[in-house]
DNA sequence: GTCAGGTACTTGATCAGATACAGTAGTTGG
DNA sequence: CCAACTACTGTATCTGATCAAGTACCTGAC
């Protein structure tokens, strides 16, 4: 962890952070979070909890469906797949983080005036 | 406003925006409200009542201190100066701003893997 | 063969930042 | 005079993130 703050900063991104990893193919819960672990060198871990809480969020509001993996020994998988409605809402959020990210670099670069 | 997720985007960044306002010079926090809102042309308005809290949260830590201004005519003013805590946390809360801005991209940009 | 550690999912309680809402008070412009 | 704006404050509520704990299965080391 950079820093304590990581939570707040990463707060709101998680997800679209799901939608994109789902964008390539569908993928089980826990695979979701170690790749979101591992693709970040476990500068910014995004807790289980908070991640099974988003899974929950995106199959209410239809972004995401999921179903239980057949794995006929091993412990069961719950794999989810992204919808229609959720690539659109990926696509929309995806514009809303660019705009946010210029939105603070300018104001982090405020000179008085 | 771009979007509804705005407010959950801004997270975690409102003391660090603050602290760079101050950076440049004292300013009172109605200035401050203005100044943020000004500046992302209307694209994202941080509240007044999350910036009063903000600064509340920044006072109790060190990182600011209130003055009242001496306005003898017209209505008072509360004026904040960053202190060289704040200064320190600030730079910090950069470079942290800095590695969430490249964790955010690169994990939107997932590829299979 | 058992025990630690990893995989995999879930739930309930709690925390903190952001916001809604309401209020106080003085100022400015038509 | 009165609406709109400046300027600050307090309280209650919402929500996403986290903590803490638990269930269950599997694998490898000893």
């Amino acid at each position: 962890m950079i820093d304590p703050f990581a939570a707040d900063l990463l707060r709101g991104h998680t997800d679209t952070i799901v939608l994109g990893v789902l964008r390539v193919r569908d993928r089980y819960g826990f695979e979701i979070y170690k790749q979101i672990r591992d693709a970040t060198g476990g500068d910014h871990e995004i807790k289980e909890a908070t991640l099974y809480a988003a899974y929950r969020r995106l199959v209410k509001d239809g972004l995401v469906e999921a179903y239980w993996g057949d794995e006929s020994q091993g412990g069961r998988r719950k794999y989810y797949r992204i919808t229609d409605a959720g690539r659109a809402v990926y696509r929309r959020n995806v514009d809303a983080w660019v705009a946010t990210r210029r939105t603070i670099d300018s104001l982090l670069d405020l000179k008085g005036s």
